[in-house]
DNA sequence: ATCTAATCGTTAGATATCTAACTTTGTCTT
DNA sequence: AAGACAAAGTTAGATATCTAACGATTAGAT
């Protein structure tokens, strides 16, 4: 019986996305983070910059796993959250001295990882394979 | 300030699985599965005869875990476990008529996903793709 | 034969994530 | 100005996953 014609795709996505984040992961516990961690404080320092929309979207995190991270880190003294004057209903996100401190060893770490990531493949086949990745956004996208 | 030289490999990575994830779950919730679901009576399928924890292994999750799926679905009346009389310590899992049923719907939904998936991606290109992503396990796995 | 190891699976407890509903605040329409 | 709509964030409840500890069973060593 043959389950399927080729190895689906997205299944190979799946597994290779799962391993390469379980490292990472292990990278940023090594340098005193979590992912999330990274992610979240990636997040809030990215609204200092000006693509903040854009890397949010890089992020792809969802508001209330947002919350549920800047709880626990403004509990680890990370940071801060108060109310914009301007706009109550904004919350200023800001990092705290620890939390930058954190900030930017995770930020090596990732970089370091990132390059180990990248090792022994070239540009021209990573610039490919991104936009093969953006492809396969752009075929399961809602509206399509 | 800029945070990396380049747009890190692994960032896009685990954005492009999770949206690709997301979209192939609603696709199995339309056919009356979910993804999980789909890996389980997968990997039951695929190795009738295989205990618990090389099923785990497949699917690339704990044995944990695969407990879990499996206890919903023996309520569900999916699949059934019984104790290997050979050796009591292995749980022999084995699809009902229900989950033979739900298995052959979500394969032909999965196989569907993935059409739509690969959609306007020529064969090489996705051959190239399928390289660089086992380059990227091979350069975090354990044992470098 | 009995004591020790390893194996298989489950249970317990923790974390991460999602969606949906709700609260508060601001904006827009008429 | 009032009521409806939109936006920002939180809360509540659900699912999926992990690790660690455990119980049952088997295999191995002496």
């Amino acid at each position: 019986m043959t389950l399927f014609d080729r190895p689906p795709v997205g299944m190979n996505l799946a597994r290779t996305s799962k391993v390469v984040a379980q490292a990472f992961d292990a990278a940023m516990v090594e340098a005193g983070g979590t992912l999330p961690v990274w992610v979240t404080l990636l997040s809030v320092k990215s609204k200092e910059l000006a693509n903040q929309r854009e890397l949010a979207g890089m992020i792809g995190i969802q508001g209330a796993t947002l919350t549920h991270h800047l709880n626990g880190m403004e509990a680890q003294g990370l940071l801060t959250r108060r109310r914009d004057p301007e706009n109550r209903r904004v919350h200023q996100v800001a990092l705290t001295e620890a939390g930058e401190a954190l900030f930017e060893k995770l930020r090596l770490a990732a970089v370091a990882f990132d390059k180990r990531l990248r090792a022994g493949i070239p540009d021209d086949r990573l610039a490919e394979f991104a936009e093969v990745l953006a492809a396969l956004r752009a075929n399961v996208a809602p509206a399509e």
